[in-house]
DNA sequence: TGCAAAACTTCAACGGATGAAAACTGTAGA
DNA sequence: TCTACAGTTTTCATCCGTTGAAGTTTTGCA
């Protein structure tokens, strides 16, 4: 099943990452080219779109990944727990999973998040990958919870709890604070989002 | 003060906004050339440039106004009024400004709607547009409520009740609802996130 | 070993975006 | 009214991302 085909098919993926993400560091997203991505990774350019479908989404490389923890998380509901309870754990487990995966490639992921917040391409195709994500979190929230909640619900909920956190990393990223900050700003807004705006006053 | 500069400058701005308008909903945004613009207003494709930052902005000529307006109702915050009193006027304000602003440009409004949801380019540049103005909306919360909200509990508290709302009402235009099922979908999403999540049991 | 499919390269073209310089047009002041 | 200047627009040249088509190389398999 993997033979010399496929394992060469990763090996490229990797070049062209490797590549673009040194690149974008080095020199920025808008001044770098495909052309020089292409050489460093030592294909054509041409072939750089049968990997990425554009420039930006290199940079997004892994995100597939975390929106499927996410998906399985709800999905994995027991018995007894209720929409908060649920949330609450898939916020957990993404909070988890981003402290532990940060040890080894910690540079890795702090240079990714400067870039795309700096590059407003970047931010915009961030921005849309999210949407659709919580698109697919609705989808399965509601299936996790078929009968207490209707569609739109699920997707007000997840809205809300992903729109509320983002919005606070970002305010918190903005104001240069730690990383601790961030995820004490994190985990305020998911408490604000699932107390209810009217518990501020 | 009103010199011909200044009126002319006003027309062309508004011939482009017609031209580019009309043509994406004849052929579509990305079937749409510059160069089929800019002739349509009879101007050089250069200078739709000195009027629009790109291709995708001009789909968005009015988002500004709507931002300040919510800025406003913001700012207009009554003594006794408590966060959660004034974001429910927020909300109200521009759901009825929504309302009554289609009665003439219905067709229009709901036209552009389509179009933002259908070509992702659009779909893109309308997520940053809506992320900038969350942040501006956020300052503005802080600032009616200095001494009770954080600024990050600010983001918190606006990422919240416009992501739910956000998403809910895509959900519901996914669903192909009626106009005034999406009003109730908005509604429900915003009372969702004022007693939060919760109270979703 | 030879063949079919998959992957890659080359080539050409299109369209959005930008900089620079030339041409044009209101505007304000003599 | 004329003129000089500032603000606008056009023209021209160029860059780069993206895509289609056609041809070449590589890999997996009979």
């Amino acid at each position: 099943m993997v033979g010399l085909r496929e394992r060469k098919k990763q090996r490229t993926r990797q070049a062209l990452i490797d590549a673009a993400l040194r690149l974008f560091d080095e020199k920025g997203f808008e001044e770098t080219t495909l052309a020089e991505i292409a050489t460093q990774a030592e294909v054509s350019t041409r072939t750089f779109f049968s990997y990425f479908a554009s420039k930006e989404d290199v940079a997004f490389y892994d995100s597939e990944d975390r929106v499927r923890l996410a998906i399985e998380t709800l999905a994995s509901r027991t018995p007894g727990e209720t929409v908060s309870d649920l949330l609450v754990r898939v916020i957990d487990s993404s909070i988890d999973r981003m402290i532990v995966r940060q040890a080894p490639t910690f540079e890795d992921a702090a240079l990714r998040m400067r870039l795309i917040l700096t590059e407003p391409a970047l931010q915009a195709r961030a921005l849309l990958l999210l949407f659709e994500s919580q698109l697919r979190l609705a989808k399965a929230l509601h299936a996790a919870f078929p009968d207490r909640l209707t569609p739109v619900e699920s997707a007000a909920a997840v809205g809300s709890l992903i729109g509320g956190v983002k919005l606070a990393v970002m305010v918190g990223l903005e104001e240069d604070r730690s990383l601790d900050d961030i995820l004490r700003s994190a985990r305020r807004a998911a408490e604000i989002a699932l107390d209810g705006l009217r518990s501020l006053g």
